[in-house]
DNA sequence: AGGTTAGATAACCAAGCGGTTAGGTACGTG
DNA sequence: CACGTACCTAACCGCTTGGTTATCTAACCT
């Protein structure tokens, strides 16, 4: 799987966007991570291992914690790809396509 | 399923964002648009569904052809998302947020 | 009416996902 | 050493996903 499909892959679950959520108030262990959920620890360590191999997050080894990190990087991607299609949704954009397109029409 | 979050999962297949690349050119019908691929047509249909399920595509009913258009609302969201988290893969919000740290320990 | 084309639906399959429980490892502390 | 804590792995379960083939509908063209 490709690095884009798999950090959107990674997005689609709303815990994993939470876990991202809080991991931008600072790193923090695997048991702070889990507290705001009602799901079991292995549930949120598969979840952490999805976004480690999405590149969204990275591990730490202090004694017997686990401290997760953000790693944004991948999220100026989905940026980046996002953006491509700002002319789609902007109104501006739509605007000044149009007036391309009709300056093209005018040019035949 | 959250908007966000079916939004992610739609965009986690290539062969979706490949045609969702596609549709920017213009409409397409359901042929054309799985001719670049190597795969069935109700393999083709499936996808298309999960996309107009996320809001990406509508369809309209010409005849015997079902043309596809790109609606980018859902992108917006998808864009506004992730540029929460500049700050985080950006060089100078990060440089910005090490000077902020900084000040707040001075202030102890 | 018969044939072709565009497309959807149904039924199926293998693989993956999100969750569970049970059990294992590694570390700090009484 | 014994115990508790933090975390992981393994095995399992039900549901979803991405694909297939076969079959159906709807529209067009002779």
């Amino acid at each position: 799987m490709d690095q884009l499909s798999s950090t959107f892959a990674a997005l689609a679950d709303p815990t994993r966007r939470a876990i991202l959520a809080r991991l931008t108030e600072g790193p923090a262990t695997v048991k702070e991570l889990s507290e705001p959920f009602d799901i079991s620890g292995p549930a949120i360590s598969k979840h952490l291992r999805v976004l480690e191999k999405a590149g969204l997050i990275t591990r730490g080894r202090e004694a017997q914690w686990r401290p997760c990190q953000l790693d944004a990087t991948p999220l100026r991607e989905v940026a980046v790809w996002a953006e491509n299609y700002r002319r789609f949704w902007d109104a501006s954009y739509a605007r000044l396509d149009a007036l391309l397109t009709e300056m093209k029409e005018n040019e035949k």
